[in-house]
DNA sequence: TCCCGCGCCTACCGATCGGTAGGTAGATTG
DNA sequence: CAATCTACCTACCGATCGGTAGGCGCGGGA
């Protein structure tokens, strides 16, 4: 099937629709969940010219995390520069994560599937693709003065408080709705955001109850 | 248990014991990442063996997550008997969530990749197991004065920020540790859990800042 | 005593896994 | 024109996948 004819030949490359591919199939059902067959087969493609492009199963993972890492960094850089104060730019990062644009969802989950590999899978290829953002997230912290003085690690619990409240909601988002209706799930979405921006405002725009300990 | 009839051997052991191992694989690679060979070999018994209890790979995948939603339920009603106030018990719940302790990990490493997968291996296998769990939840929070008056969708947003919160951080602990080592990640896990339980306090105990808004 | 069910086994099935070997058509380059 | 490179292919490898068929030994009930 997809006869080659129309389909986006603009541009994108054969090897950036398998990257593609492979980051969504890899979101949806994991490292293990899928064959390089089957990414190949859903670009149109035996998985033996998927080898030629990547060598391997493993370095084809390893393209698709490094994507991601390139896309959370670039993220966080844009809402910084789209906003003042440091609590607006926290806010927009959540946004931009929690809304679903592109791969965005996708990248959120293979990130999930990845912490929860980590050790079995072998290998460090997990930890760097969180580093450079989490420690992007740190650095717009320490730029609130009631956070400057506290430790990285007490503002690295801040953000990964934040991160894990978003992205559980975001990572179950078809289960909620199966399980209470498309529009329970909405007013759950809703209140949920409502709830976390209402703590990220108290955490850094006022810095004032749920502040940094020393 | 006794009534069960006291077959041969050491009663149902084997099972048991199968149930335990494939608890314990499924939460490290996912229910894709192991065949039934291993975890019935983990147990020193062929696959052949594992089907004759469980009749397939997905009805044994079944059992493990109705252990896991028994369980689940068993905190919750240990936490509520252990404690008066809601933001206590609430707080008990995610002590005992956040505690390593026998499988407990591996239960929410389980319904972390549950809620990952949900969609993709078909069934709604992954819809019950949180959904009495969900529910006592929100039902601890309506015995609040504050959070009696809101929408069920704002109770349960509340408890899922809080859930996500910890079970985020929980899924991450070998990535953390090898990032930041040992030292700096203990700092980090005592900062988040302060961090967290002034929000169940601020948000449960007094009721006034972060309250319902409707 | 016979027999039946239970726990567990070996043997085997077709399908699929990741990966290798080798070749072909078309464009690029000397 | 010949040599090379690129993108893709078919054919095949050994290993393993989930699952079936059938048998064996043992303990308890008749």
């Amino acid at each position: 099937m997809a006869v080659m004819g129309e389909t986006t030949n603009t541009a994108q490359t054969t090897r950036d629709r398998l990257l593609e591919e492979a980051l969504r199939l890899f979101a949806e059902r994991g490292y293990w969940g899928v064959s390089i067959a089957q990414i190949g087969a859903s670009c149109g493609i035996t998985k033996q010219s998927l080898l030629h492009h990547f060598g391997s199963k493993e370095k084809l993972y390893r393209e698709v995390l490094e994507t991601i890492a390139a896309e959370l960094q670039e993220l966080v850089g844009r809402a910084r520069a789209d906003h003042a104060k440091p609590a607006d730019q926290m806010w927009k990062v959540l946004t931009l994560l929690g809304t679903p644009a592109g791969q965005r969802e996708n990248m959120l989950r293979v990130i999930m599937r990845e912490l929860l590999d980590i050790g079995e899978r072998a290998e460090t290829a997990g930890t760097w693709p969180l580093r450079g953002f989490l420690d992007s997230l740190d650095q717009l912290l320490a730029e609130t003065p009631a956070w400057s003085t506290a430790s990285r690690e007490y503002r690295l619990a801040a953000a990964y408080l934040l991160l894990g409240a978003l992205k559980y909601k975001v990572m179950s988002t078809a289960t909620l709705k199966g399980m209470y209706g498309l529009e329970a799930y909405e007013a759950f979405d809703s209140a949920h955001g409502e709830q976390l921006r209402r703590y990220v405002e108290t955490t850094l725009g006022k810095g004032e109850l749920i502040a940094p300990g020393r």
